[in-house]
DNA sequence: GATGAATGAGTTTTCATTCAT
DNA sequence: GATGAATGAAAACTCATTCAT
């Protein structure tokens, strides 16, 4: 099993389309740059599309499974658990911009069949967010007005991450990952319990 | 000048770039769709990278100054500003999605020396966002601890809603924008004057 | 409009088809032989399946025309009519090869929807080839027991025309179609009325 | 010697070649409809075209070989000659139709060394069919007047045979051969010696 | 004896673009 | 001002075949 061929060609496939997008690229282009023959790039991917899926599927499961894992570290707080989202959502995009930006961005070029699947998934994590910041509301302690739009604003931040964080500059991914966490619990207007609130203005 | 062509041409391009993308958009799908012959597409614009250049000089164009107009109205308080900001711009995204993912999304196919106009606008443009909030800051009204990431934040969510919003739902515009003022001024941990603050926790 | 073009790659494609098959044909090589650039090809043809059925198309077309015309000029006779129709049949076949041998051999390599309506076609003519038959036996001028199989050897026989007479041999197609009237008639087993027969064996 | 991997290889490709033809088939189509690897396939035969050979060869083989078969069971009589030739190909067609069609049809696919013992060998058996109505014409037991014509005639109709027989129809092989046997000498015009002959009209 | 890997030339088709009229 | 014709390069993909193991 030549999964070290496999593994290239991935890696490859997954800069250029990053890179120039879907579309955009040529399959010869991966090819060269895995410095394969054409054919033998066919003998291991039957298609550029599959190649996409691959690529996609991969960076889902990845992403996922992380989110998984934090959450499963993270108990029944609503709190604790959006923290734990934010924290392994960012965390990726910060590491994984590639992955993050193709399974983003390049769900228009999948065919439709593989675009359902896709889109599965995407709803199952959306109704992850959302049970948490619900509870969050019913326990008390995320007290935003606009759930829906506060669930929007924070996966759309953390997502944008991958567009612009570079892991070279300045800032560690701990510390993004920090303030991040923070913004989040700014968004959903996080009250921890036990402490004295303050009046309604 | 038949500027109704011109017109035709771009607003076709537009939305075949928006659902495709450039690089998977052929020239010829324009022409078909835009009813027109090949050589008469030509006649009009010199080639696919010039429409592509054309349709997001406009969409910028329009946006920045929908953006300077409610600056116009907006005075010198930093809120004021931003609210001014996140109206014109969630107003954009959502009154133009195509308009919007284009200039958001296709900056890659950009030719190098139209890439540096682009970029150049869009750094000023990010200057503006970055002044008005340590202005707040300057002032003591906003009070958020990473001016930098809030201002990525708000950035991200405002544009964000090209991808989701749909005008034919149940959410009007006007409740759209309140909602996305309301989110950005909580972003930017906006604390009125003259309100009389609870102490630091 | 340069149907000239389009005859001339009409022609060659069906030359080539005709000598190699369908499968076996390159569209490349057709354009090489019609003296054209590949893109010029397919400005006139928008692909290879399209040329067969054009060619088939037309094949039929021709030949249907022929067959209807040696009809028409027949009478009520069924002898007449099925001579007119063995006629025209190896009139076409021995003028037409190539013409002949795509329609009868390429029928496989018709896509599905386009292979309806050859079939279609086809039953059309059998029903008539049928119909002629059948009203001879009516009339007692046909005394073949197996009206079936003589209308299947009867059409046999005239469609090889198209894989062995060459023109430039020593019998003419006048001289051929004699013949062949002749031996439709006797696999039919034509007894002309009016005529003392002889008693049954 | 693996010779049961051997015919199913020749078997699959017998198939695949009469289904689509030589050309549009691909040795990975026959390698993947006999469950086999390509390299397998190419263990046991060196390439396409030698698959075609030996699939036309086989096929000829068995085909004159029951020929000579029926031809060895008839006597000197031509008219029992010719019956047993048309009963031997009559039932090869209906019963091999994918051999019969291949060795028909396929003749254009060989390279040329091949085809020429093909064509040798078919020019033996037409020799043979001639010599046969040759000598029936000889003893006046055949009365055509065309007799090259009669032999294409009779030939055609019967290879015709292998394009629409189907076996699970309600028509048995030992019923068609037999009205196939009547027209064959209904075709050659056989007069049976001993029977009391009608005058000349 | 058998196979997965690899290849280079080939396939059909589409591309953006130019040009003569 | 407008268009059909034409093109060469490139697209995705398949071909029959070879070879190292």
């Amino acid at each position: 099993m030549s999964s070290t061929t496999q593994k290239l060609i991935i890696e490859t496939a997954r800069q250029e389309f990053a890179e120039r997008g879907y579309g955009a690229t040529s399959i010869r282009d991966i090819a060269r740059r895995s410095g394969m023959s054409l054919s033998a790039l066919y003998h291991y991917y039957p298609g550029k599309q599959e190649l996409l899926r691959a690529i996609i599927d991969e960076g889902m499961d990845e992403y996922f499974h992380s989110c998984e894992e934090a959450l499963a570290g993270a108990g029944d707080d609503p709190a604790g658990q959006l923290v734990a989202l934010v924290e392994a959502t960012v965390r990726f995009r910060a590491e994984h911009p590639s992955k993050s930006s193709i399974t983003i961005t390049e769900q228009r070029s999948l065919e439709p069949e593989h675009l359902a699947a896709y889109e599965a998934r995407i709803a199952g994590a959306t109704q992850q967010w959302a049970g948490i910041i619900q509870a969050g509301l019913d326990e008390g302690v995320f007290t935003t007005p606009h759930p829906e739009d506060a669930r929007r604003a924070v996966i759309a931040m953390c997502n944008a991450v991958a567009q612009w964080y570079r892991p070279d500059g300045e800032l560690g991914v701990d510390d993004l990952v920090e303030r991040y966490v923070s913004l989040a619990l700014t968004i959903v207007e996080y009250r921890p319990r036990g402490v004295v609130r303050r009046p309604a203005r």
